[in-house]
DNA sequence: GCGACCCGGGACCGGTCGGTCTCATCCAAC
DNA sequence: GTTGGATGAGACCGACCGGTCCCGGGTCGC
């Protein structure tokens, strides 16, 4: 990696938490050239656009975003039980994210007018985060832990849509009980809907 | 009401889906001059600034918002009932509100870097609602109809999460299902765990 | 019919926005 | 040591920002 792709990378890494605070119009150049430590022409040798720094930021963000909460679930066995990791890691690994709340939720909200870029950006990251939950459900339903019946489509979104909604209300109110709160819930709501009974025989059909 | 009190309330009214739509940062000045046909002189002899008018916008489609929601369920007697509706009535009752989604989800992200005193009011927003559910519940517990066993803040919580969740995920979407699945989600939530068992005695403690 | 006042138009202000361009400097290959 | 491409500084641009202010006109009460 040459110098100049260093660089790069340095002002995606600094640019980030700025978009994620600030949204993309409150994040001004001056903004993200004292993050940097670059002036304009040095930002701009790197990036043809804001908007196209404003993507790769975002892309920064999620993939740190995605790390935390995916990262060392994939040992875990049993479908449900990674699940519940994965929703306890939501609450549980906040440290090392890009600081300003979860990006996508704010991409969606700061990118609801105007900005198509970020909001197909914002978009993607939803639908592939969705489509990892929906996988691993799917793989338990296959090895028989996960109930038949789950929609695993639909879990997946009511799992996003719980996560993100506490998320907000927790931001709001400063306080992590929100978000506790839905952790919580979610786990009973897997350990009592969605995991497999042991005991029943022929909960299965073949 | 004189008229210019009466201009202040339409300006109100054209302003309040433009800052709901783009937030604070993104409605500019010229915005909402297109918007309501007038000056920059007639706007501001009406409000000492932006952020005035955009505190009196966000009051407006709050307003407007919580009367949709809560509006007719008093008559319903059983308290998970009403709870029940106000949910429904989040999915159902969608016309007439101010365009540009949820009020509360936008502010709350729109400020949540700088803008006190939006943040302020998003912030009293959600208590006050918070609030209004967690009577009902507590109502509901005093008359038998809810277990005693429930946390009303916590209930509330995890209500009002949900439903902006959904919403958040709704609009990215551009579909219905997310917050359809919320709601049944809720729905069932309030039935199974809420709700007070007829049948069994002893289940309160007196 | 007159005077006071409420109202809105629109020129104007300093500041900042995103973006462009030129040029000095740095560093590495030879 | 020389040269040439990579790099970043910073002046500059037109547009637009939120906000102020004054003035003309309309509208009241009297």
């Amino acid at each position: 990696m040459g110098k100049g792709e260093q660089t790069r990378q340095e002002i995606i890494r600094r640019a980030a938490p700025i978009f994620n605070q600030k949204g993309y119009d409150g994040a001004a150049l001056s903004d993200l050239m004292r993050a940097t430590g670059l002036k304009k022409g040095g930002i701009y040798r790197h990036f043809g656009s804001k908007q196209e720094l404003a993507g790769d930021a975002f892309d920064h963000a999620w993939k740190v975003a995605t790390d935390a909460h995916f990262g060392g679930t994939e040992e875990i066995p049993n479908s449900v039980d990674r699940l519940k990791q994965i929703v306890r890691n939501f609450r549980d690994r906040r440290t090392g994210l890009v600081p300003g709340g979860c990006p996508l939720l704010n991409t969606a909200i700061d990118s609801d007018d105007g900005n198509r870029q970020l909001r197909a950006k914002a978009r993607q990251a939803l639908s592939s985060w969705l489509d990892r939950m929906q996988s691993i459900t799917e793989e338990g339903q296959r090895r028989g832990e996960v109930r038949a019946d789950v929609d695993s489509a639909k879990l997946a979104t009511l799992i996003a849509g719980t996560l993100e909604g506490s998320l907000m209300v927790s931001r709001l109110q400063k306080k992590e009980e929100p978000r506790d709160l839905a952790v919580r819930h979610l786990e009973e709501y897997l350990e009592t809907k969605v995991r497999a009974r042991k005991s029943k025989a022929g909960a299965d059909k073949s």
